[in-house]
DNA sequence: CAATTAGTTGTACTATCGTACAAGTAGTAC
DNA sequence: GTACTACTTGTACGATAGTACAACTAATTG
């Protein structure tokens, strides 16, 4: 019955389409000029709206920023979520998401390590940061019980990220792959 | 010749006096604010001086940005360093480098994060930021020949930083120690 | 239909910022 | 002693930011 009203009131539903295209606004300065480059005033402009808009939905400036760490946290979410539900490799799937960061994902996972560097400073964003790791370490979990390696991975695969948006560090998914096959085996299956 | 005539010149001698407490002040502030908190006015309140003092040496943000991310990367480098030159286990050293994230070192920990992170957005601070995994690089050269497990290990350190500063992970040296040994070594010797 | 709720628009305030610029002081060279 | 150089102080401008607040429009409820 509540959860029947909430559906059926088209302001609510509005507001939710609202809400979602400042978050994409949001992401998108993030991506191009970097966590700084939020302010109220450069997403309203992303978004086409006015400030006033901007802050009947998120009233401060922490809330844009949480929101768009969970937002960017939920999609690397649902891409390991879809590398454990196949059959595939999920090691293999995981290198060539790690190889994005090289090209086609590198602003995103750059947006990502900016947002959830927030964290460090905010324990209230430590779940959402903290998601990714958990993430990594759920898919490590379908081929090893070795506490120790996965901890390892799940560490290595922050690392990987780091060079490769700090370094244009090699990004070759097979070579990745074999790190992290080492790191989590010990050799390399 | 020339060189002499530098050193006596005792205004040029005040100005590097000068130079280096700005930034040390501008570090203090990315240590408790982070990087965003660095603005000519903070770091000329917290040294004490004028802004046009801070703009005398430092003509731009970026500029005093970049010196500090210089000084935080060469107290590392020191560090690291100085456990090459021990006869110590410079795995323990550096797992005793990395667990210091969690207490005395995180705030310096951060900065650097927070700090190197811009390399990301700016080619030109790369060899910079870079530093520290070159270190960590060489340092574990002196135990290895293998290119992979150097590489691993290298990311290893920074994941394992990330998790401590992002996550309150544990920090135990002789735990780090032990996964260290394993991505070098393939055992934890 | 009136009242309430959700969304939208616009104005304006205070605070802070980066930076330009001029004037003054102190140290050095010739 | 003069000119030059390095450092220091202080003022002020234009721009941007976060945010408060009021008024209005549209949708929903009873």
């Amino acid at each position: 019955m509540a959860a029947e009203q909430e559906t059926v009131d088209g302001r609510r539903l509005r507001g939710e389409r609202r809400r979602a295209q400042i978050i994409e606004a949001t992401l998108a300065i993030v991506r191009r000029d970097g966590a700084t480059g939020v302010t109220h005033r450069t997403v309203a402009k992303e978004a086409g709206i006015t400030t006033s808009l901007t802050l009947y939905y998120f009233a401060t400036l922490d809330d844009l920023l949480v929101a768009a760490l969970t937002s960017v946290t939920d999609t690397y979410t649902h891409r390991i979520r879809r590398l454990m539900d196949t059959d595939e490799d999920p090691l293999d799937g995981l290198a060539h998401l790690i190889a994005e960061s090289a090209g086609p994902g590198r602003e995103r996972a750059l947006a990502e390590r900016e947002l959830s560097t927030l964290a460090a400073r905010r324990p209230a964003l430590r779940p959402i940061a903290r998601r990714w790791r958990d993430n990594v370490a759920e898919l490590a979990r379908t081929r090893s019980d070795d506490e120790d390696a996965i901890e390892a991975l799940v560490a290595l695969t922050d690392g990987l990220c780091t060079a490769i948006l700090l370094d244009d560090h090699e990004a070759d998914p097979d070579h990745i792959r074999a790190l992290l096959g080492k790191t989590l085996f010990g050799d390399a299956p």
